[in-house]
DNA sequence: TATCTCATGTAAGTGGTTACATGATTGC
DNA sequence: GCAATCATGTAACCACTTACATGAGATA
């Protein structure tokens, strides 16, 4: 139900491919929403079928065909409804906390592995996201953008802080592991 | 995949009932993972079927009978080798910044009352949250705890320090929506 | 008399992943 | 010659939600 009203906004922003929405999952929106191909081609054909969108066959010459998809005033208003219904809490789920729920003596390793690697791969994320801020959302470049561009930059805000967050706690967790560690040692 | 393996991790750390299994959903551990009670009674009777679990009926007079489930050497071996393989990163899905990616002139207003929804749930949880780890995680306490109770309050610490992000970023995003409220107002 | 707790389930449907499939063009 | 890019899809399966269903005992 939500994939749905992604594509409806990304379609409503401007026509374009499946394709295009794919590489978008890759790149901009990617903090926020991803989606395989496959999931995106099936849902397009549904809203289709729906009549939330329609598609126009392009020919190309050196290139394969593609369908340039746009939102019709039936998906608009569709997607108008989702926007006016209030968001319901989703739970969370986090495999990694199941994970270090399993800790007792003798796999403290296995679950201080777990937890560096999860460290390195949220360090690399804050300095591409810091650096991605850096090159398209300095002060400057945002006082003349379009709402829907800064709310791009708010998307990126988004994972900014959650990574800090994440972050600090995973170091924390690393010391009560080790304080943990240290204690089953010495018994 | 993994509600298998948080079901194996619960029954791992003692026997128990689906009945039980769906209220400690709804509790301690609620921060990090959470199901429908059909979701659980179905798979834990494909865990069954597996032989990774096995249950014994019990008998009650005042009460409906119910199976206790406890978990089997085979199951044991399929949580070890969960837990020896490595977390993939799983892609974020956020409805919220989905919403605010249609934010444009004239729906200022339903996306301030949207993120102020989420700023009371937040507000509201953030002093759930602390009013646990006063009752139930002193340093006191936290002093002879098991490691699995200690990963509780570890659970509990991740939940309080994304809640503090996300309020962070819930507030820097209502400046920012009030800013550009402002300048279409006086354009 | 009505609602809550205990305790279990089935059935239908939606959302999402993984595997399989095709085929031309461009760049190393 | 090999991989990547462009562009689309089908089929099978897994995860999860929503709706429906039963029935006894406790509490207001």
């Amino acid at each position: 139900m939500s994939l749905k009203n992604v594509l409806l906004t990304l379609l409503d922003r401007r026509p374009q491919s499946g394709y295009e929405v794919v590489k978008t999952f890759d790149s901009e929106v990617g903090y926020f929403w991803s989606a395989s191909h496959q999931q995106v081609y099936r849902e397009l054909a549904s809203l289709s079928d729906a009549g939330l969108v329609r598609f126009k066959l392009v020919r190309q010459d050196d290139k394969p065909d593609k369908k340039i998809y746009t939102i019709t005033a039936k998906g608009r208003k569709s997607l108008q409804a989702w926007l006016e219904a209030p968001l319901l809490p989703k739970p969370t789920k986090e495999p990694l906390l199941v994970k270090l729920l399993n800790t007792r003596e003798g796999n403290q390793e296995l679950m201080l592995a777990e937890l560096e690697r999860a460290l390195q791969r949220s360090v690399e994320l804050r300095e591409l996201y810091a650096s991605i801020e850096a090159r398209h959302y300095s002060p400057a470049q945002r006082r003349d953008m379009l709402p829907g561009d800064i709310m791009l930059h708010v998307a990126l805000r988004r994972g900014m802080h959650s990574i800090e967050a994440h972050v600090f706690w995973l170091e924390e967790t690393r010391e009560t592991l080790l304080g943990l560690f240290r204690k089953t040692r010495l018994s």
